[in-house]
DNA sequence: AGGATGGCGTTTACGCCGTAAACGAGCGGG
DNA sequence: CCCGCTCGTTTACGGCGTAAACGCCATCCT
């Protein structure tokens, strides 16, 4: 598994072989905000209050996430809370705002920083790769993301936030999709990254859960399946490797080769398509 | 290649506006199970329990399924449930596993019965079209199906059943499929049907909450939200429309090529393909 | 026949949950 | 000085998942 060391640097899309580095994987830094937190709270805001969210999601997961227990890790009853967030789901609701809000907070250099770009592909890329690093760093978080009501009812997910549809419309507007060529996008678009990305996650769930339940006589239990499921059997050391990281460039690619393709349609057509 | 060109035939159900028609939307039946059931459960099993969390979901929503409320709708109390299941996280469980075996039960002519085909394209096919029929039939349910880890650690989700995968790999494999060729086409399947069939359902729940929450002056709300966004208030109609069926079909026919492609490129290599 | 047995649903009880409502403590401005 | 406001606490309530004890009743053995 590549941890990686390394940063990245020119990111242009044509990673596909097979040792790939994984950029997405490199950690967003945390703000320079550590003060005196041990000694005194400070005094809550509603920031904070999400903050500590996704910390205690990304530690302890979303079902052990309860009012109480967010309220004592900020060393305060669990009604404290309900002065700046009106419940639990709203609670939630914000945790994937904030989340996704980083997307444009962390430039990080020359990745992810979806403001500026040259170009819808080099749009799209990084904003795959944005949504990708918040992901693999929130890996509890993400589904969340993934399964929440969209913000405006009439704008399908997973992207959710209003402000990243409009740049995300407004990007291939720009680059010369006719309206309907660019919903058309939005949604292949996204169905792709929410695929791709959810089952990423999913993965590092179940093998995070695979270390903490060891439990009695596997191999019994493995016997018994592989007797069942001989493709399963011979596959499983293949089904177990982690090639996300090239798997989603190859993906991505040709996602935007399939993009690509179905702007040159609509121009060709005068804007004029009637079907996808 | 195209290879959805064989198709349905009859299915009149047209539904949404334009020209497509969505055979994956026609129910499956229910079995002709309905004897006294006023008045008497009859007795409990485990099938009828888990029928039954199926109906509760899709009618009132995950969130509101509690023991209680299940155990109520069976006329029984919660702690009765207990008998039958460990508890509610194994019972939801076995709702994702009921729902997904449905896919050998309901044949129900040609489209989705996946035992028996003619070629790994047309397997996929009818699988793509199957699990689209479980997802539509299911909203509600859908997102437990992709959400759960799987029943083995190291397959990924979201067909969870082994026996699923199983019937994937040994058909690919018997399609000329080397191993490693099988196992990326595995996840490259997956996350396209996890991705769109969980976005096209979550749209499906927004459609239903939005008919429920009609409330105060959303008439300012739309214009303030305009203001800000001109891409999405002139797309608003567009991202609205639903040509979910369409969009299926063609990224699938996508996907199918590429695997072609894959399965070409892994031949001609000998089976070693080093990467994708 | 009659008592033991064991399956199955109920009752009771416990601790935790989300959250409504009343309640202070501290504080800055008239 | 004390009023009123901000902000966290206390108390309380109904609902949750579920452990444990308790009937009830059909069946079976003798």
């Amino acid at each position: 598994m590549a941890t990686m060391s390394d940063q990245t640097r020119d990111q242009t899309r044509d990673q596909t072989s097979d040792d790939v580095r994984d950029p997405d994987l490199v950690a967003v830094q945390e703000g320079p905000e550590a003060a005196s937190e041990l000694t005194r709270p400070a005094g809550l805001d509603r920031d904070k209050i999400l903050q500590a969210a996704v910390d205690f999601i990304d530690e302890e997961g979303l079902a052990a996430l309860t009012m109480r227990r967010l309220g004592s890790t900020l060393g305060v009853e669990a009604m404290a809370l309900y002065r700046y967030v009106p419940g639990r789901e709203d609670l939630l609701d914000g945790v994937v705002d904030r989340v996704v809000e980083t997307l444009w907070d962390d430039e990080d250099g020359d990745d992810v920083y979806i403001g500026d770009h040259s170009g819808w592909q080099d749009y799209l890329v990084r904003l795959a790769h944005g949504m990708r690093r918040i992901a693999l760093a929130h890996p509890a978080v993400f589904p969340l993301v993934a399964s929440r009501p969209p913000a405006a009812p009439w704008v399908r997910p997973p992207l959710r936030s209003l402000r990243l549809v409009e740049s995300f419309l407004g990007t291939l507007h720009d680059g010369g999709f006719p309206d309907q060529a660019a919903v058309a996008a939005y949604r292949a678009y996204s169905s792709f990254l929410l695929g791709h990305l959810l089952l990423e996650v999913t993965q590092i769930g179940a093998q995070v859960s695979l270390l903490d339940q060891p439990e009695g006589d596997p191999q019994a239990q493995k016997e018994t399946d592989f007797a069942e499921y001989p493709n399963l059997a011979r596959t499983e050391p293949l089904l177990g490797q982690d090639k996300s990281a090239a798997e989603f460039e190859e993906s991505l690619e040709n996602l935007l080769d399939r993009l690509d393709r179905l702007l040159h349609e609509a121009k060709n057509s005068g804007g004029d398509v009637g079907d996808l």
